[in-house]
DNA sequence: TATAAATATATGAATATAGTACAAATATAT
DNA sequence: ATATATTTGTACTATATTCATATATTTATA
């Protein structure tokens, strides 16, 4: 890789992270990485282009750190855990303004984009998901789809303050939140027993 | 206060916060408000005579949270806890996007205003450290300025990585540096003896 | 030294923004 | 209810900013 692409890249996202794309120029973000306009548009033919590479860049390393730990011959249950860690979804890691902006730019093209590279995300997990319910290491009558989805929410959870301020700590929330989320779906015979209890508590 | 007035100078404030000055726009923040553009212009001449009434309203807040905890009759240690816990120099309560622009922004009439008003306060807060060193709260060797940088940095340093990860959590580095603060001021004569001792071990 | 890459500066065109004018709508007080 | 003041929406112009490209010069590299 090109060492000034590289610090247009860096100093491009730096600036949109803060402050969005609409609200950073071109000049802008030359100035900061010390590069010259003419090389900016010899690697990028605008703006919302390097966002895109930017966006690209992002989607990659999370995808890698995915695959490092659904390689990882562990324990079902702790490579999901080691996934709702690091915020898998990429656009959890991304600034609000930045893609606010990238949504709102108008750019048809990237939004087609980006919603390309979700899907294709996305393929990925839930394909990891149906083949881990084959395995038996997931309830067998439960939609791929959901389980993604819940766990796509649970990292948004983790953000709320009304979730927070109910734990003493960051952690203890966090594992409350795993522990809901494996005694749901884990085919544990526990669950069968303690249903049973419940239900002659009732009567 | 007039109501749209303070409409304005709201969203002014967190918009400024997030984006600095020059990024923010009068439409914007007329949009955003829900106030017409020619009530803008009404109260503020433009931009930068806001950004000026925001700062003004902070200052005018914090002198007062400041006058409102020496004024108390407690122990002068626990005033200048206080003071410190909330950062009473405006300027770090400010967001560093529009400090920056703020000054930046090329109107020497700002910054002039922006001086005047800290050499006020400094005034102040000098003031009642000398009264304090009068009192015999304070060591009478010790320059008031001196005090008063140092509190600063103190809060400056707070927010430090480097600092905060030699402690387990905040809270112990706040004591630390209290500590440090209030033993390195106060006339206590523990300190003296302390040296003694250290002394008498290196003999 | 020859060749490629990067820079500084200038420039025109497109776009965005600031600030004002004015008629219509809305609120307020009597 | 009516007169008065306030606010709004829209339009408008002048100015400023930004984009994107062109060209001459400098710097790095093989």
């Amino acid at each position: 890789m090109n060492k000034k692409k590289q610090q247009i890249l860096t100093t491009g996202k730096d600036l949109f992270w803060k402050y969005g794309i609409k609200r950073v120029t071109v000049e802008e973000i030359c100035n900061r990485s010390g590069v010259s306009k003419m090389t900016f548009y010899k690697h990028f033919s605008n703006k919302y282009d390097l966002a895109m590479d930017i966006m690209d860049s992002i989607y990659d390393e999370n995808i890698n750190r995915y695959r490092e730990i659904m390689s990882s011959d562990r324990e079902y249950k702790d490579k999901v855990a080691d996934l709702y860690k690091i915020k898998l979804d990429a656009t959890n890691d991304m600034s609000h303004e930045f893609l606010n902006d990238y949504i709102n730019s108008g750019e048809t093209e990237l939004i087609s984009y980006l919603n390309g590279k979700i899907e294709k995300i996305m393929g990925i997990i839930i394909n990891d998901f149906i083949i881990a319910q084959e395995k038996g290491e997931i309830r067998k009558d439960i939609k791929p789809e959901f389980i993604n989805f819940f766990l796509d929410h649970m990292v948004k959870m983790s953000g709320y303050p009304e979730l927070i301020k109910l734990y003493s700590n960051a952690q203890e929330m966090i594992l409350e939140l795993l522990n809901f989320f494996f005694y749901g779906i884990l085919p544990r015979s526990e669950i069968i027993n303690l249903n049973k209890q419940k239900f002659k508590n009732d009567v």
